[in-house]
DNA sequence: ATTAGCAATCGAAAACAAAGAGTGCTAAAA
DNA sequence: TTTTAGCACTCTTTGTTTTCGATTGCTAAT
């Protein structure tokens, strides 16, 4: 455990080194942080806290920045989550009242204010489909041999597909399909779509292979497709001086550009409101240098996905999961 | 007009400097494109294509890179547009068999292609909807106030959106509506969706304000929605020496970052097939140090929209161009 | 337990030197 | 008239040395 004295000398060099992006030196603590002791007091906490693994040197007579094990500790113990002003207040709010027409677009603008206000990249991902339940399906012949099936779930999520057709399909074809397809699958979840009900339709319906199993296929696709990815401001960290490294520009394009990556991480961490990955704390070697922030948000109940913000390791913690909570909460209540 | 030995030695120039990246002296050209001349006489010659604008110089005494003006003429005048191997077009074919389920599937196959060949960054936006024609428009009742317009057109397009009511709507209502819309918008051009109609329909059917304005406001929306650009390979460049400046690296993500950049150059040039713009010639500052070139792609005669490659104004047109070719061909035979 | 004081360490910046690549020009050769 | 050899001149690149200043760790005094 930290006495307090360790504990305000971490929380400043956390800070300032958020603010500088320098080393910082105990004079400097000394005269901005208020600690009424001098600077040598001050330097034998710095070593101390560098011996139990807080602080870190970039070479022996430098100043110090924060360790991973550092960070970790400010966000979990030291750091303000109120550290947001009257003014952001009032600029989140009048863009979250925005009239929007579809749900998912107050997505987007969430995106977009986070990214404005933190000046960080900022990602978002659609909700999941995991555990969804199909409330029904229809189907619309576009043509004769073209197919649209809507697919509508217990959350109003609604999913549409169109099916193409080696052969015509008529009116009264499609009204069985409606049937039978409801029939077995309402009130199911969105995973039972598989193997076994195309068997299981194809046998009982006497129509051919060749018009259920696409219908399935496509239904199949639909369900279990990647997500849309949404960045917003890719460009912001290049204000960054730790952009100024070319390998850290680099691995950062590299990180962007995979997708997948990306998704994973949104993806993961469910315990918590706001989840925090500090470097190599996401066990993924391209991240090491970058800090990940991820909040799952809702409107009322309804979820929407998540929002996540990627930003170098000397993150403003403090300012970021701020503006997280209170967006959050702006969106809960937008609900009801 | 340049005479021979001109064009010889300008395509050297930009070939050498293509591939190296380095300011092109005299004697290179000498030893390395068999031009029986010494290096006096080429640097002579360098000296006049300099006057005439065609090369520069990036400082008294080093060697000569193209200028724009050299570049297109190297374009216009100087490229084979068959510089691509067996192996590459082996590569391509096998890419362009892949089976999907959806044609527009393809287009993200072309780009993946011309990005992992080329390695340049790879743009892709869907078709236009300019100028296509209302087939027919399908409405489907998802629930008491939540209706479906499913919007066929001449070409096989099929777009859909989702309206949502204040109040409740009746299978009676949405066949009145069915007809009346289907009944004026038939054979009619999407851009027709409009205020005009709007009254019209208001005044025409006696339903309220209420239901006629929102179906007609989400589809003008869905109509003009801005199409989905694509893109490959952000983090190919940053493997080329111009990326060493941290300038251009950052104009890139910026570039980048502006979707809408993006778009209005893959939406111009219809004149040709190909279209190449080299640094200044887009008239975007954003712009001057890159090359665009992009085409639109079609399967048979079906318009899939438009495919672009990002790079240096230092790019390999003749790769890009003829790779280009090779898969825009490809494409159409394979609507055949 | 705290602090003043000071030698020691290291990086960043500046100043300087040397090497090398390339050009432009002149005068000679073809 | 065209081409070329030759050479002085220019400018970048690279490496070296020096200087300067910031900061630490340690010791001895408070």
């Amino acid at each position: 455990m930290l006495d307090d004295r360790k504990k305000k000398v971490l929380q400043a060099i956390v800070e300032e080194y958020v603010n500088t992006a320098e080393p910082v030196s105990s004079n400097s603590i000394v005269n901005n942080y208020g600690l009424n002791y001098s600077s040598a007091t001050i330097r034998n906490e710095m070593a101390n806290l560098e011996k139990t693994g807080y602080l870190e040197k970039t070479h022996t007579s430098s100043g110090r920045i924060p360790s991973e094990k550092g960070y970790r500790y400010y966000v979990d113990e030291l750091l303000k989550d109120d550290n947001i002003s009257l003014e952001e207040i009032k600029y989140i709010s009048e863009k979250l009242e925005t009239k929007v027409n579809e749900i998912e677009d107050l997505t987007k603008i969430a995106t977009t204010t986070i990214s404005e206000i933190t000046h960080y990249t900022t990602l978002a991902i659609g909700p999941s489909t995991q555990g969804l339940l199909i409330e029904e399906i229809k189907f619309v012949l576009l043509g004769p041999r073209m197919l649209m099936a809507i697919i509508l779930t217990n959350t109003g999520m609604v999913k549409e597909t169109i099916i193409k057709f080696d052969e015509d399909v008529s009116d009264k074809q499609v009204e069985t399909i409606n049937y039978m397809f409801n029939q077995k699958l309402k009130g199911q979840p969105l995973e039972v779509i598989d193997l076994p009900l195309e068997e299981y339709l194809i046998n009982e319906m006497k129509y051919s292979v060749k018009v259920i199993r696409p219908i399935i296929e496509q239904i199949k696709r639909v369900v279990k497709q990647d997500r849309q990815l949404y960045l917003e401001g890719t460009n912001k960290l290049f204000d960054l001086p730790e952009f100024n490294s070319l390998e850290v520009a680099k691995n950062f394009v590299n990180i962007i550009d995979e997708k997948e990556l990306m998704t994973d991480i949104l993806n993961s961490g469910f315990a918590k409101d706001i989840n925090v990955y500090i470097g190599d704390e996401t066990e993924k070697q391209e991240l090491k240098d970058f800090s990940i922030i991820t909040f799952k948000h809702k409107v009322g109940d309804k979820d929407l996905g998540t929002i996540g913000i990627i930003g170098p390791k000397r993150m403003d913690y403090s300012k970021v999961i701020s503006v997280m909570k209170y967006i959050n909460k702006k969106l809960k209540d937008k609900g009801t």
